[in-house]
DNA sequence: GTGGTCTAGACCACC
DNA sequence: GTGGTCTAGACCACC
């Protein structure tokens, strides 16, 4: 298991590394279930302090995509079945971001066609990465 | 003029201020020319320390959004005509946010239709507050 | 003889176990003199190790919930006629825990009477639950 | 600002910080507003590592019960006017704690009147330390 | 000055 | 083996 990491980024490398996991896991490159290395397993793989790899799990298991089992492991969790909690929050921010993307398709000269096709690709590429289930 | 800038945020009152310029020039609230306060003018009448709106304005005009007028002023930038300077490089960070707005639309449980509705309402509501560019 | 025990929770499942028995015994439905498992064959019941719950019978026997009588089994032990033992530091815990249990009430925003009435009706649902001691 | 710290108990520092400024918080003997000591300056006082302080107030943060203005301080937040953020779980955890309390007063031999008597002096001892507002 | 991040390394509880 | 906690100490961004 593998995941980018850039130490000079902006962005915290636990950041980037609870970014990383949530992606794989939304592609369902991490299927439900998949047993996570261990904290110390890839903090050596990344070349990474275990407080750091451990910081990101922890924030992980807050948000719900991973479980810890005492002393066997950290697991992918199933995908909830309705409403996911902080449902209005996560709404939010998802709206912000768009607000955000809006903003940049403009320096870009991207009209709201131009900006719809690109987000359709962007979706079919995804989909590309992706396996069953 | 004004910014709605929150201190207790979590990202930095400077960005906060890059981010509400750059929305209200892409709406057309602040077209083609028109001379922002001073450094000192907008700090004192957001009541924020003048070092963090110049570093505001120093990353704006890097961006390209505003130009400093030695002696005369600040002021927006007129529209790139073709294609914007650093093309791919901001194609490439709005793909990025593409990437993460998926993320986050997997878990909400939001389709590819679902979330590409949401985006035309958001597109939609935006247009509203357009003043003529 | 059943306990439900979640390997997913943060509560170690040796404490899940000891709270489960002592509940059980609290609510009368493991009477005085009832004789437990054995160790092995409740790990086996629940798909446990051992050492969990060998773990749990050690704590429950400190606290004097159940007693080992050497090559016959282990029972639960009858109740205290008067003062129990540890008398002073068993209060001095149930205190602390009303003290967490009001912070938490303030963050709820209950007041002292709303959490009055909720521990009424936890009682009387509790004691539904409860069998003839 | 002190709060007592016990680096042998089984509940881990950070977490003890945590109870201790929630429950001051709560008793009104850290109103809205108050500037707490700084991450380093706590630490120092506590003898304890920066980290664990500053682990702490990241959670407090979590909870919404301070609020961090960059580059400032840390701040206590205004109560709720309403039903706080995730009400059904925190409702959840204060029953399981009184479930918790009713097994503890099974062992005590006190009886319902007796544990009522109990929580009700517990709260007016807990007035007193309150302080206005 | 203020909080946040990260490494190195030790220690501990749980299973 | 597994995650969690803690200290010591360095470095950084923000205001």
């Amino acid at each position: 298991m593998w995941f980018p990491v850039n130490p000079r980024s902006a962005t915290p490398i636990y950041q980037q590394l609870v970014d990383g996991i949530k992606e794989s896991v939304a592609k369902g490159v991490l299927p439900y279930g998949t047993k996570l290395p261990s904290v110390r397993e890839l903090a050596s793989t990344l070349t990474l302090n275990h407080n750091t790899v451990a910081k990101a799990y922890q924030q992980l298991e807050r948000e719900g995509v991973i479980e810890v089992i005492q002393g066997r492991g950290t697991y992918v969790t199933a995908a909830f079945p309705g409403e996911p909690p902080d449902y209005r929050a996560r709404l939010a921010k998802l709206e912000d971001m768009m607000k955000q993307m809006l903003v940049e398709a403009h320096y870009l000269n991207l009209g709201d066609d131009a900006l719809l096709s690109l987000l359709v690709a962007t979706m079919n590429e995804w989909k590309k990465g992706r396996t069953g289930s």
